[in-house]
DNA sequence: GCCAACGTTGGC
DNA sequence: GCCAACGTTGGC
C-alpha cells in the first residue's frame, strides 16, 4: 500500500488508535477490486511512503478487517465525497490495516530495483500508479529478508 | 518543476 | 464506441 508520509506515514500509523486505521480514500477501479474481493484478513502489508525524498518500503502492516465500504464516500463533507457511491450499492471499499513494525532506514526504490527477484514487482514497473497493489509470496520473501527487518 | 503514464470525461 | 482533452500520480 502507497502512502505519502507527509499525509499519512507509518509514524503515523503506529501511534494512531489501537495502531489500527482504515484505508480511505481509493478511488480507482482496480485497487477498489483488491480492496473488496482479493484482501484477507491476516494478509501482510508492506507500507510504501511515495512522492517523498526517500522513496521506499517504511515498514510492515497486517490486515485486520477485509474489505467493507468506504463510508467517507457518503460524506459531502469529506474530502474523499463521492456522490455516485449509494450506500445501498457502495462503488468503494476499504480494508483496516495494523502497524506491525517500522524498517530500521526506508528500503529504498533504488535497492529494491537492484534485487532480481523482485524484477516483476508491480510497484518497480513503469507507470504504475495503483495505490493498492499485490505482492507475490516470492517477492515478499524476498523482501522480508532484507537487513532492516532485523 | 518536469513530464511520462494512464484513468476519466465528454463531444461526436 | 471512438478518441482527444484533461487531470492526477509519482519518480526524477
Amino acid at each position: 500500500m502507497k502512502s505519502e508520509p507527509n499525509v499519512f506515514s507509518i509514524d503515523d500509523l503506529s501511534v494512531a488508535a489501537d495502531q489500527t486505521t482504515c484505508w480511505d480514500g481509493v478511488r480507482n477501479y482496480q485497487a477498489r477490486n483488491s480492496l473488496r474481493d482479493q484482501i484477507k484478513l491476516g494478509d501482510g502489508v508492506l507500507f510504501y511512503h511515495s512522492n517523498v525524498e526517500l522513496i521506499g518500503i517504511a515498514g510492515e502492516a497486517v490486515v485486520v478487517r477485509e474489505g467493507y465500504p468506504d463510508y467517507t464516500a457518503f460524506d459531502p463533507k469529506d474530502v474523499h465525497f463521492d456522490p455516485r457511491s449509494d450506500p445501498k450499492s457502495p462503488t468503494w471499499y476499504m480494508v483496516d490495516i495494523k502497524f506491525v513494525r517500522t524498517c530500521r532506514g526506508i528500503i529504498s526504490l533504488q535497492r529494491l530495483r537492484e534485487i532480481p527477484a523482485l524484477k516483476q514487482m508491480r510497484v518497480l514497473q513503469r507507470g504504475m500508479r495503483l495505490s493498492v497493489q499485490p505482492v507475490t509470496s516470492g517477492e515478499w520473501r524476498a523482501i522480508m529478508m532484507l537487513p532492516q527487518w532485523t
